[in-house]
Order: C-alpha cells, then structure tokens, then sequence
DNA sequence: AGAGGATTGCTTGATGTTAAACTGGTACAA
DNA sequence: TTGTACCAGTTTAACATCAAGCAATCCTCT
C-alpha cells in the first residue's frame, strides 16, 4: 500500500490512484455508518431494512445480491433481525426452497425514522464536492468499476 | 444502497455519487486481490509483507496503522505470517512494550517475486482510465476523502 | 411418466476482522 | 516510592466472508 516505490511514473501514479480510491471510499464510508451503531444495527442489516423499505419483501438471496453480501451472512443477519422483531421470515409454500423476508410494523417505523438522517449524513459527506465533481466522479467510478472488458 | 428513493434531486445526487464511489472500489479490489489467494495470503498479510519490504522492520501499531488494520487483528495477521516463516518477531529490549517485526528471507523472497506482478495487475485496472482522468479521479479522492474540515 | 443428475436457495463451519476489555510495561508527579 | 495515567499488545465476542453441505425443484432422456 505505500507509495515507496521504485517503478515507472506510470507504476507509480497507478498505484496512487488505486490507494487514494481505496481509502477515500474508506473514509466516507467509516464516516456515514458512524450513525448506525448509535441504533445497534451493523452496516448489512441497515442494508437489508432499507431493500426492504424501498424495494418490498423479497427472498434471502435477492437481498443479498442488493446489498452485495454473501448468501451465508444473510443467514445471520436476518436471523439478529428476526431476534430484534424488525423483520419476518415466511417460507414460500410454492416453492419451498425460498425465504420471503419483510419488516413487521417496528422495522418499517426504525427505517423510515433514521432513513432521512442517513441520507442528510450523505449528502453532508458528498457535498463537498460540486454538483460537476460529482457527476464527475460517478464518470470515472463507473468506468473504473466495470473494468478492462465492460 | 438502492436508488427508489423519492427526494430532492440533490439528494439523489448525492446517494447515487456515494454508490457509485462504494461499489466501484469494492470490485477494483477484488479483481486487484485476486491474485492473492493463489499464495494463500489475506489482504492483511500482504499489506504486512509489503509495507515491510518498502518501509523496512516496524512495531505493530506501526503497522496497523499503515495498512488500516485494528491492532487486535495485527496480532494474529503476524501471527499467521511467523507460523509460515515470512516474519518475525523481535521484543525491543529497551522498552519492552514494543514488538519489532521484520521480514525472513523467505519473507523477503515471497514479495520480492509477488510484488512485479502485484504493480502490473494494479495498472492492467487503473489503465482503463487515461492519465488526465487518473489525476481528475486521485484529485477528487483525496477532496473527498478528507471530508468537510480538511 | 419417471429416474437421476444438475441447479438453486439456505445453512453450517472454518477463518479473518473489529471493538472493547484486559494485561503488562513505562512515565511522571506528588 | 508510589499512585496514576498512558501505551503496546493480547484476548474475547460478535459479525463478515468463502466453501462445503443439505434440501427442494427442475431438466433431460428413455
């Protein structure tokens, strides 16, 4: 991760880019989540009652792919929800492999009371940059993320 | 994480600017780190090995700090790297509280061979992008990255 | 139609990561 | 010197990942 290096420039301003990518996203992200252990919710179970909220029910597999998670902690984060009431978990009776997930009255009130606070907390954190910077910044990410093929 | 949310357009901005900078650094790294389970190495343990090799013998606060890693998870990343020979630990006989690490020659050898093709891989990713963008993406990273008060 | 392999969704198990409590070493002021 | 504060490192509990395993369903071929 150091930039102490003895490479071409291009080496070296690669290894840069990718350094400064990482631990901007890093740091914005310590810094939005920072809110969330004051609810006792981790960043995946934030992410599975905000799917939830503005997406509907959904099976535990879909959720994951949401919110980029593997299937395996899905398990245990809809079970910490499940244990907190936040959330229902229904078997499909058609097709008895799936798992419907939805939020019960108290999931539904938790989210759509701290949902505003996270998006003022995002937009403060993202705001720093010019509506052009940012829309910038969206370019090139999107570019970057999709790699050499994409 | 998803976009069916009805606010200002700023606001959507701003959610959107946040995905886009999350995802696309959570799949660069993982095409970038790819590679690394081949030689059976954590993330950690390479940010170990390679801030050792670069910046010479630390302690291990030291080194946490470099590679963003929790002190607690320094101990066993550097414990799982003596068990395999490619580190060392050294009491500091002056203030006891300190542990000096520092690589073995198998260490030494390991990320002398690996690191070439660490850098190669590093710039196969960022490459996509063009040496005008690479300074526009590093320069937003690092406005960004520091946040309101910086 | 029915048998058996492939596929799919979820759970389990081994391991890595973090935060926070704990242990032991050092410094400093009374 | 002793009490307090601080610092480096370890331990522990909870949560994350991946890979392997299990159960339900689908598909293909006769």
């Amino acid at each position: 991760m150091s930039t102490h290096f003895d490479g071409s420039a291009e080496e070296q301003r690669a290894l840069d880019v990718y350094i400064k990518l990482t631990r901007c996203a890093e740091s914005v992200n310590a810094r939005i989540n920072q809110r969330l252990s004051d609810l006792k919710l981790t960043i995946s179970q934030f992410g599975v009652l905000e799917a939830l909220y503005h997406l509907g029910p959904m099976h535990q597999n879909e959720l994951g792919q949401k919110i980029l998670r593997s299937s395996g902690n899905m398990t245990m984060v809809i079970d910490n929800l499940c244990k907190r009431g936040l959330v229902e978990r229904c078997r499909n009776e058609e097709d008895r492999r799936y798992v419907r997930v939805s939020l019960t009255p108290a999931g539904q009130q938790l989210i759509h009371d701290y949902f505003p606070e996270h998006v003022k907390i995002v937009l403060e954190e993202i705001g720093v940059l010019s509506p052009a910077e940012q829309e910038k910044l969206q370019h090139l990410c999107k570019k970057l993320g999709l790699g050499k093929v994409g």
